[in-house]
Formats: structure tokens, C-alpha cells, sequence
DNA sequence: ATTAATTGGCGAAAACTTTCGCTAATTGGG
DNA sequence: CCCAATTAGCGAAAGTTTTCGCCAATTAAT
């Protein structure tokens, strides 16, 4: 049971988060070179973006390597249920149903996808 | 198929949408007292908030009458469809299923709730 | 070694969000 | 009508986020 004061990495944290769920633990050039190409900033805002997510604890750093290694201080999956359960919060007050049937509704799923969904929940009523 | 310039109202805005849903169109003061009792702002600050929000078209105002009534621009669900979107663009690179997954398994969903789900899910494949 | 190129970091500017003081306009009661 | 109370709004202060210029440190090349 952990505290859970309400975790916002802000627009372009996230972005840079992503870049890092997709690369894997990179030196700041690599960061840079995808954040670049995405929105043209310059490298010192990159590196200084990271500094900034270092202190808040978005990012871990290896410094006995030179260049740096950056990485995550977590996963996709546990930003995404943070973040979700965040704005379950903020819009549905609460109520994650209903933002898993919309979810459902809008999206475009497979079958296979659907038939995944099902087997889920068949696993928790199981379990229930 | 309307444009679809990623919709990013602020902490307080997104606060202030949700007193108007849970209210339904309210004068200042309404919306004020509210605001208020959670974080203790001043009504100048609410009424501020508005304006700045009429102004990105966040809420519409209906001036014929006084006090003057403030509605949200659009409904609680569009809302939450859209921030899911975003968020699903931002974490999962678009992939849906991955959210929903996430999202039923950490809820603690009720037999009813689950069964919703599973009939929306039949509703689904049956259209296809 | 000395120089050139790359990497790291500070501090402050620019941009945006959130706050409120103060004033003007509107309303309701006497 | 006039006064007090409520409502609306402007403009600027305070707080955050995002940006970058400039310099220091490290690495690589001659």
C-alpha cells in the first residue's frame, strides 16, 4: 500500500518516456536524434529535459558508462495503468467500467483481440 | 472524420469540466462554491478559469440570461473518449487492447460489471 | 600533447497555467 | 432613485514547463 499522490509527467516527459519504451536504454544522442525529428528541438533541451526527469524520478541514469545511459524508471504498462487510473479519476470518478466500455466500443478490434478480452474475464470470475 | 489536434485541457480545467458535468449548467457562483470547497480558490480565480476556458472553447455561456449560465462544450463521455485516445497515442502507440486489458485487470469489477462487458463484447462480433 | 568534436550541465529566457487585486457593471431592496 | 451586494472582467503576479545559449568536461584524432 503505497502513497499515490497523482503521477503527471507532463506533455513532452511523456514523449520522452515513449522514446525510451521504444529504444530501450540509450545515450541522450539517441533520445535526441527521435525527439528532434518529432518536434525540432535542440539537443541542450533534451539533455536538459532529462535532467529535470532525473530529479523528478522519471528516469535512472547510469553514469559509469560515458556517454551516459538513460533508461525508464519504469515500464509502459505501469505508467499506462497510473495514468489511466488518473484519468478514470479525474473524468469518471471513478468508475472504470465505463471507460472500458468505451474503450471497447471505439476501438477496432480483432477477433482474436475480443476472444483475448473474453479469456480475461473468464480468468477473473474464475478466480472470484 | 474531424481533425483531431490532441485535446489537452489543464489540471483545473479538466476539475472544473467535471464540476460541470456532475452540475449540469451552473452560474459562477454554483461552480465557485465547489471549486472552492476542494482547494479553497478565489471567486476571481473562477471566474478567470472561465473565461480562459470559454476562450479554447472549452464551455459555452449563455449571456441572455444573469446571472450568466455556464455549460460544458461537450459531454463527460466525448471527453473521456478523447483523453483515452490520447493516452492510449502517448503510452501504448495507439494499441487499445493493451489499455483495456490493463484496465479490467485492475479494477474489481463486479459479476454484473463483467457481464456487461462480455455482452457488449457479443454485441461487437455479432455486428461484424 | 594539442586540437577538434562530442557530451554534460547551469542558469536564465520564453511560454503557458493558475492565481488574485482591483474596478466596472448589474441587480435587488429600501 | 440610491445604496449595498453580487457578478463580470482586466491585467498583472506567481508558479510551472519548455526552451536554449553558453561554458565545462570528456573523448577521439592528428
Amino acid at each position: 500500500m503505497v502513497a499515490n499522490d497523482s503521477f503527471q509527467p507532463t506533455e513532452v516527459e511523456l514523449q520522452m518516456l515513449r522514446i525510451l519504451w521504444d529504444l530501450g536504454p540509450s545515450p541522450v544522442r539517441d533520445i535526441h536524434s527521435h525527439l528532434n525529428a518529432s518536434k525540432g528541438t535542440n539537443y541542450s533541451t533534451t539533455v536538459k529535459m532529462l535532467s529535470v526527469m532525473l530529479d523528478k524520478g522519471l528516469v535512472r541514469r547510469d553514469e559509469t558508462v560515458s556517454p551516459h545511459i538513460y533508461r525508464p524508471a519504469f515500464t509502459r504498462q505501469s505508467a499506462g495503468k497510473r495514468l489511466m487510473k488518473d484519468l478514470v479519476e479525474k473524468v469518471y470518478d471513478g468508475a472504470t467500467m465505463s471507460l472500458v466500455l468505451h474503450a471497447i466500443k471505439s476501438m477496432k478490434a480483432s477477433p482474436q483481440e475480443l476472444s483475448e478480452v473474453r479469456r480475461l474475464l473468464d480468468e477473473m470470475e474464475g478466480k472470484k
